[in-house]
DNA sequence: CGGCTTTCTATTGTCGACACTCGCAAGGTA
DNA sequence: TACCTTGCGAGTGTCGACAATAGAAAGCCG
């Protein structure tokens, strides 16, 4: 579990195609190369895979279940369009799982655990060293912080959900709005300061640090879409989807 | 929208088979009519709704996806298994979610909202009346009251999360420990609190109230649970699934 | 007699074809 | 000219059949 942003398994074995196409187009999706609103057709995606309806059907059933498209009976699937609004709404959900996970986390972490936190942070400080002020230099990294703190909550349920779902959302956001890790000093110091409260056991202080540290992102975020909006001219790297 | 329990939205119109199929297998799994833990075929259940497997397939992926059902490749499909290990997770979750939820239907709920969640609690005093002591009496009236507050937060992955997905699994969890609402009186008392913080605007009182209700909920069951565990031989309302 | 191999069967995965529905464009009418 | 009607095409929903796999039963060998 090296990358814990393949997955919550470590699956390299795609036992079935319909696994297979889901995969691949849950990676499209995410990394933007199909855009997002675009329709997309059973013919065609079953052409271009090289694979029947069948499968491609039952690809499309799983990506409709972790929000990547949307589908309308007898009208077609789209790939979600993303808002600021639901934007913002992701982060509320995020900031309340993961609030709780960090207080189960703190419960339940062993200490190999929090050796391997401390080591993705490390992970993290030397990338920071070597290219300190860009912005995107834990792009990846921040999720798999994340990854890692739901997974000690050692709760399956919270896993699925977060792993499963909303991560590939963020991600799909993150993409989306070109708008990666900004802030990254402050995150930095609250991840540590986050990992410092599990490492003692104190749950409540846990939670509420990851608490107002999903918050403060999503403020972050806030307070770019404003800035975007107020120089609607110029190139921004904040989009303003409809809605 | 009279009866929330009826799903998110109200979809009288079933446009196809497997929809249709889908719902009337996430009915008889939430009934307890097809056993927990038992294996379900896709000709037998084929046969049974008078279907062909293609339609049925759909229905079952959307099972898994709403974890009314585990699926292995090349293996089958078998009802889930409750445990009370899982039990509790569900309840952590809850807790985190339905929180939050409080939080933000104290900020966005309207008057009108708020009139509906009180009449809700007026129709359940009643039924109280009519039946006091019996611990049923708001068996569906209780997730009534829940499905109000997570709708009041005017946040659509709020909903879709606890209404699609986790109130399907907590009616499935009464059933089969067949222990629903303990502790009535309380929780009714709790209930009225936690609509007076929401009219009162109060989101972060209406959020404390809203944990400690799903939290008292929560110990009610390990409670049960560990009186069921000492008193073993007698006959109990509470089983002991595995694990 | 126990354990392993082998066959067999039931179930799942996959495919191609047909029927039905929806959206759109062309044509007609007020 | 604007609106409604109608026909067409693309795409989805559904079906039955074939191929591949996992589990179990039967047979073989030590």
């Amino acid at each position: 579990m090296s990358n814990a942003l393949s997955g919550t398994a470590a699956t390299p074995e795609v036992r079935t195609l319909a696994e297979r196409v889901f995969q691949q187009l849950q990676d499209a999706i995410v990394r933007g190369e199909l855009a997002p609103g675009s329709k997309i057709t059973e013919p065609g995606l079953s052409q271009a895979y090289g694979i029947s309806r069948g499968p491609l059907r039952e690809a499309m059933r799983r990506l409709e279940a972790h929000r990547l498209i949307e589908r309308v009976p007898h009208v077609g699937a789209r790939v979600v369009k993303l808002s600021i609004k639901e934007l913002l709404e992701l982060f509320d959900v995020r900031e309340a799982l993961e609030s709780m996970a960090a207080r189960l986390a703190a419960e339940h972490m062993n200490a190999e655990e929090i050796a391997g936190l401390r080591e993705v942070l490390a992970v993290h400080e030397r990338q920071s060293d070597l290219r300190r002020g860009e912005a995107y230099y834990q792009r990846e990294g921040d999720l798999d912080f994340h990854y890692r703190i739901v997974q000690g909550s050692h709760n399956r349920m919270l896993m699925g959900l977060l792993c499963d779902d909303l991560y590939y959302l963020v991600r799909m956001y993150r993409t989306q709005f070109s708008a990666s890790g900004t802030r990254p000093q402050r995150a930095f110091v609250e991840h540590h300061r986050i990992v410092d409260a599990i490492e003692a056991g104190d749950a409540e202080l846990a939670e509420l640090l990851m608490r107002r540290h999903v918050s403060a992102s999503r403020e972050n975020v806030v307070d770019r879409y404003a800035a975007a909006l107020n120089q609607e001219g110029e190139t921004s790297t904040l989009d303003t989807p409809g809605s």
